[in-house]
DNA sequence: ACGCAAACCCACCCGCCGGCGGATGTGCCA
DNA sequence: TGGCACATCCGCCGGCGGGTGGGTTTGCGT
């Protein structure tokens, strides 16, 4: 084959200045070309469907609909849909959700022009790709235990200054209870601490301030 | 004046999708181009040297040298250096150490491109701008009391996790005093606890993980 | 149906955290 | 040179945090 379509791709971001870099990144090469942009995940979601173009390059924190959510529900309607998540941060939580959601590849925005543009066409010949720094950052996380929703509700608390006292009473258990809870969390992150409990779940990206 | 020559750019930006998308978003006006580009803080400042360009526009978050410490190395060489700061976040000590190191202007990322364009010729007339969501946050934190280098010391292994037994032998100081230091910075971010004071001081930007 | 793991719940004991009062040294300005 | 503000330093005491050991329910696999 001497001469075929043009990769179309969709890209959503919320940051005008990221979009602007990527549709001229993209649009630059002639074996591709952006059919559509968006700026939330509702609007991915929309595009997507609308246009369905052959790659998506998705960033994950995105305002009405979180990255990821979006992603899931496009392959909800779409199982053959290719997308590339590009995000700012490695956090452990943020590639294993994209990646359980159904992402191809997952970049950081600090990747060099040529590796992001290699990665749309690998994508588009239907190969999954994760570059070495991630792909060790997950091998880590693996063995990386998980929280129960009601510890990270406790957790939450305890990030907001709360006393076990407190949040007793805020979720109508026990402050026996509320150690519990935190004890079990202390293992499970190898904490020393509840400030360190604190830190540690922030750096995985399992808390928010 | 009918017909003047163009604004002369540097963008500096550690993420080479941004800076694209500054480029783009740049030489697309006529009466703006962009002489140079730099991915860190000492780049930044030899390019600024070399080129002598009308405004800058720099990230404050990038390696070899920090942003702000940039801008002010170079307004210590060219007094009338006039620096437009382009950031992800809006941390209070972020906005204030760039203000103080020189910054005619502070945007952030997911600014619209127009006022981005606006900013630049704005500041390139010698004006200072400041977006009215990022001075209310100025404007709040002019209360907002400051740490101690020592107190910053210790809050920092409180984030790690330390006991105060251990914060005092690290820091060769008995136990009493770290509890001291503790206290007064409880009182100064009105935290409740060791933990709220970590997360509020993250909140700031006077800590990172 | 059984075993089993995991999530959620609880009570008791000891040690550490945090509040309080107070001491010393340093820089600044009247 | 006194006075003031602030950073750094210290000890005592009550109350909260974290370890330990254990109980109940839900869901899953065989």
């Amino acid at each position: 084959m001497q001469k075929t379509d043009p990769i179309r791709i969709l890209v959503a971001d919320d940051h005008p200045v990221v979009r602007a870099g990527l549709v001229a990144l993209v649009d630059r090469r002639p074996d591709m070309t952006v059919v559509a942009e968006a700026s939330n995940g509702q609007e991915l979601l929309d595009q997507f469907l609308l246009h369905r173009p052959d790659v998506a390059l998705v960033d994950l924190r995105m305002p009405e609909m979180d990255g990821a959510d979006a992603i899931a529900a496009i392959r909800e309607r779409a199982p053959g849909a290719r997308v590339i998540v590009l995000t700012t941060y490695d956090d452990d939580e943020d590639i294993q959700r994209s990646l359980r959601a159904g992402a191809k590849a997952y970049m950081l925005k600090d990747a060099a022009r040529d590796d992001l543009l290699a990665a749309i066409k690998a994508v588009h010949e239907g190969r999954t790709l994760i570059p070495p720094a991630i792909a060790t950052k997950l091998a880590e996380s693996i063995g990386a235990p998980t929280l129960t929703a009601r510890e990270l509700e406790v957790l939450a608390l305890v990030a907001d200054g709360k006393s076990n006292r407190e949040i007793a009473t805020l979720l109508f258990i026990t402050e026996g209870t509320v150690k519990s809870h935190l004890s079990t969390m202390l293992g499970k992150l190898d904490a020393s601490d509840r400030t360190q409990a604190v830190t540690i779940a922030l750096k995985r990206g399992l808390l928010r301030l």
